[in-house]
RNA sequence: GCCUCGGUGGCGGAAUAGGUAGACGCACAGGACUUAAAAUCCUGAGGUAUCUAAUACCGUGCCGGUUCGAUUCCGGCUCGAGGCACCA
């Protein structure tokens, strides 16, 4: 018998879908709905890893699985080509970021292809281009209209080694996202979305995507978008006018404050260093301390006295004013009210610097004292010390307290967010220029809407000083398109992050030239189901909420979450092997079968872990395809683990899935001509064998169904599958009628349709040799009968006190009675029923007897 | 410290409106085929005890609860992964 040749089939079907257009999108489709799946689209790196095969393999199983179950299914793919790679590749090479992107992108299409993913690619999009990011710059001026967009100076976040500023999603424990290098703080004049003016909403909405969204994505944007809710209080520098508001969620503690502290970069602090200016070196040190050091929790918090104080509103007090590094300008308002004796950071500051401690909540047995505290309480208890407030429970006091302070008007209720305005501009060249001009007249202008796009030029040098945008003069130099008067340029460029915010909708109509997007949007979105890595959860999964609202309040679509289902699919593992001694990584091609160190020939360290280019262990899916066949590696990354939990890379797995696909197809060839294209059984006219195969096809169909439908848990829709196939060899030679060879047909023919979704490849091939002319991945998913797939006879577990002692086969319908004699007669369960008394007997019908026995 | 998820054989993982734990696959062992190997096929297997079978007991991180019955529900721990973290 042939083995499946799945080298030149894989060619001849890629040719044939190809020249079919056979994943062309036809929306006119009457009677059907419309499914949107999605998966994140890629960087263009120049090859596919394990992580996106991964993660497209699964929207390809969701998309072909859709379109057989009546979906219009729109399914595309496209390229994020706007990034610091490419222009990092010209840099080295000499060559320009687009040769490098677009020959990258060439080379992903085919190894995409190489999959057999079901793509549209009339639908392709690359954001890299004219006719994309010119919607980028339409939009900016749009948000800018709206003061969504605006410009200013901040303290931001700059990594020196990819010289360029980063937004807060992109810094990662004080380090840039992309290269890992520490971030410093610079002031620079810079752009914004103002993305905290839809943070009560990005928070609200999120309940809309519990159930489609995982629990852990909703909780990081949750936490992200950081709303507390608490209470302004404003304390006056004594012997002048000047508020000073602090944000709380203890107002209750507000008679234990013994001082206030502001952040080093509070505006009151120019006023109080020209009364002061002794402290002005100290101030300036302060400021210029690395802003995660500043902020990590580990770092010793200091402070300076400023020589003033402040009136507590609550009872007039004075108490001193002092600047310390651990408050931070960007939250709250920048300055805090110190409560020693309850706040365990306030404690350890006052400690240090011997500066007051005041009870004012005690615990339930009296027992604090400021004197003896070693530190801070901060638990429940009663108000003392507070005046009027003494005696009442704290928790219970916080609003009355509010309350006061609003009626005296020093303070009240707030809500303060940790999200913080999105940084947008960058310093780079390759990505969407933002289309505004400096003029000497006007200012800073937008750009006329009719211009756009405003193209990056060519003549461009790429060295590694500065923004290579600045040195092309025929891009710096242009016109005001207000007055017409020469003007520059701005060369910044926008985040990457806003190609991916909007893409979506770009593949609905994506080649529409007068506007972002066709009115067609709103029949297809939001999308159905996304799918992609976790770690987007505040970035690109943020951004893009947050585009999709803006884009709706500026009347463009209709809905206000862009992604109703997402799965965040687990990532790849495979061994890394390590030489202790030599302090290197080697991969799995590079070891002989001992696998020890190439180096040295000491044994080497193996571990699971993600892979990756520092640990050396990635493997290369065109090495694998070209072994083994897309199939087998589709199959082996579905059946190993459930797409979102992690999954680890195994060859003898990927052996195995490969060894199913063998079975399959030497089932098919050793039954191929007995029969064709007979879809209709007589049940009846079977053997017993051959029902006893008919039950368990539909028993079958409906257990894949259901595994895919509940939560695309493919792993155990592929063990259905190959259950089957096991159930079928071990009763194949027992089938003897006619009717049971047409049975054989018809299990062929189902089983390949089940399979289609997941192994595209061979099930085409099969379904030709079984006589059909369609696309397999046109035809409907199999139907299962519900009066097939229940048993006439059950097995029961019988139990005695709970433990199982025997076990009893008998009619499904059997009425207790039955059931109850049936299970007293087995031998196994009669001997430890003598000389006891039952108790009494509990039937559950179709799974357990139970008798309870004294 | 806070938030989220998880802990089941040698391994990846099945099974939860509470009802025969370990499907499917990998690895392993034995056998068939072969001059031999590979490939393929068949068989076996959670652990402990007994020579084997039969059997008994133990078994889903730990302790306790509810129940005729708990991997599943409840309470308390513990360990691991990921995220956030001086947020006032």
């Amino acid at each position: 018998m042939e083995k499946f040749d799945f080298i030149n089939s894989e060619i001849f079907f890629r040719e044939k879908w190809k020249n079919n257009n056979a994943f062309k999108q036809y929306t006119a489709v009457a009677g059907k709905e419309n499914y949107y799946v999605l998966e994140m689209l890629p960087y263009p790196s120049g090859k596919l890893h394990m992580g996106h095969v991964r993660n497209y393999t699964i929207g390809d199983v969701v998309a072909r699985y859709k379109t057989m179950n009546h979906f219009n299914v729109l399914h595309p793919m496209g390229w994020d080509s706007f990034g610091l790679p490419a222009e990092n590749a010209a840099i080295q090479n000499g060559s320009h970021p687009a040769v490098w992107t677009f020959a990258n992108i060439e080379n992903m299409k085919r190894q995409l292809n190489l999959l057999g993913f079901s793509y549209d690619w009339e639908r392709e999009i690359a954001t890299c281009t004219p006719e994309y990011y010119r919607w980028n710059q339409w939009l900016f001026i749009k948000m800018f209209e709206k003061g969504l967009a605006y410009k200013k100076k901040a303290s931001v976040n700059w990594c020196p080694h990819d010289k360029t500023v980063l937004a807060n999603e992109q810094v990662e424990n004080g380090c840039c996202w992309r290269c890992g290098t520490n971030v410093i703080q610079k002031d620079l004049e810079q752009w914004f979305f103002k993305i905290t003016d839809y943070s009560e909403e990005l928070l609200q909405d999120l309940s809309l995507l519990e159930g489609g969204w995982p629990d852990k994505v909703l909780a990081m944007q949750k936490n992200w978008i950081g709303k507390s809710q608490g209470t302004q209080v404003d304390f006056t520098l004594e012997g002048s006018d000047s508020k000073i508001p602090v944000f709380t969620t203890r107002p209750d503690t507000l008679y234990g404050v013994t001082y206030v502290v502001l952040a080093p970069e509070h505006p009151l602090v120019s006023h109080i260093l020209s009364i002061n200016p002794s402290i002005k070196a100290g101030v300036e040190t302060m400021k210029s301390e690395d802003r995660f050091e500043r902020s990590s929790e580990f770092s010793e918090k200091h402070g300076l006295y400023t020589g003033q104080n402040v009136i507590n509103p609550i009872n007039g007090e004075s108490v001193p004013l002092w600047i310390g590094n651990y408050v931070l300008m960007d939250y709250g308002t920048g300055a805090v009210m110190a409560v020693p004796a309850h706040d365990t950071r306030d404690f350890q500051f006052a400690k240090k610097y011997s500066l007051e401690i005041k009870v004012v909540i005690q615990n339930s047995n009296n027992s604090l004292c400021a004197t003896s505290m070693e530190t801070a309480y901060t638990e429940e208890g009663t108000l003392v010390n507070s005046a009027q407030f003494s005696g009442l429970q704290n928790r219970e006091s916080i609003e009355k307290f509010t309350l006061h302070l609003s009626e005296i008007r020093a303070g009240d209720f707030t809500t303060k967010y940790k999200l913080r305005d999105w940084l947008v501009s960058r310093q780079r060249y390759w990505g969407t220029p933002i289309p505004f001009v400096y003029c000497e007249n006007c200012g800073m202008v937008a750009e006329k809407l009719e211009n756009l796009p405003i193209a990056l030029p060519q003549d461009i040098e790429f060295t590694e000083n500065g923004n290579p945008l600045s040195t092309s003069e025929s891009f710096m130099n242009c016109s005001c398109p207000k007055c017409g008067k020469s003007a520059k340029r701005e060369t910044d460029t926008m985040d990457t992050f806003v190609d991916s915010s909007w893409y979506y909708f770009r593949y609905i109509t994506p080649h529409e030239d007068n506007a972002m997007f066709g009115d067609s949007v709103n029949k297809w979105m939001p999308v159905n189901q996304y799918i992609g890595g976790v770690e987007h959860a505040v970035l690109h999964l943020l951004y893009a909420r947050f585009f999709t609202k803006v884009l709706r309040d500026i009347g463009m679509v209709t809905h206000a979450e862009p992604f109703t289902n997402l799965l965040t699919q687990g990532m790849v593992l495979s061994n890394s092997y390590f030489c202790p001694d030599c302090k290197l990584y080697f991969n799995l091609t590079e070891l002989n079968e001992r696998k020890t160190c190439p180096k040295c020939n000491l044994p080497l360290t193996v571990k699971m872990e993600k892979m990756s280019k520092s640990k050396n262990n990635g493997i290369d899916p065109e090495r694998i395809i070209s072994e083994f066949g897309a199939d087998a590696a589709r199959l082996f990354i579905l059946f190993a683990a459930p797409p979102e939990r992690e999954l680890e890379w195994s060859e003898n797995g990927l052996m195995g899935a490969s060894r199913f696909l063998s079975k399959y197809w030497n089932f098919i060839q050793e039954n191929l001509n007995v029969y064709q294209n007979i879809d209709f059984i007589s049940v009846e006219t079977l053997s017993s064998s051959g029902k006893d195969l008919l039950k368990n096809l539909h028993k079958t169909i409906k257990k894949v169904t259901r595994s895919i439908e509940d939560n695309f848990h493919f792993n155990t829709a592929i063990a259905c599958v190959m259950e089957y196939l096991n159930l079928v060899s071990s009763l194949k030679s027992s089938l003897s009628t006619e009717e049971d060879k047409k049975l054989i047909f018809h299990i062929m023919k189902n089983l390949t349709l089940l399979l289609q979704p997941f192994v595209p490849f061979i099930t085409a091939k099969i379904f030709i040799d079984l006589g059909y002319t369609q696309d397999i991945h046109t035809i409907d998913w199999p139907k299962y009968k519900e009066s097939l797939t229940v048993d006439n006879i059950v097995k029961m577990g019988v139990q005695v006190n709970g433990k199982l002692r025997g076990e009893l086969e008998i009619a499904a319908d059997a009425s207790e009675e039955v059931i109850k004699s049936e299970a007293l007669k087995i031998d196994k369960v009669g001997k430890y029923l003598e000389n006891v008394e039952i108790i009494k007997i509990i039937i559950i019908k179709k799974r357990i007897v139970n008798i309870v026995i004294k």
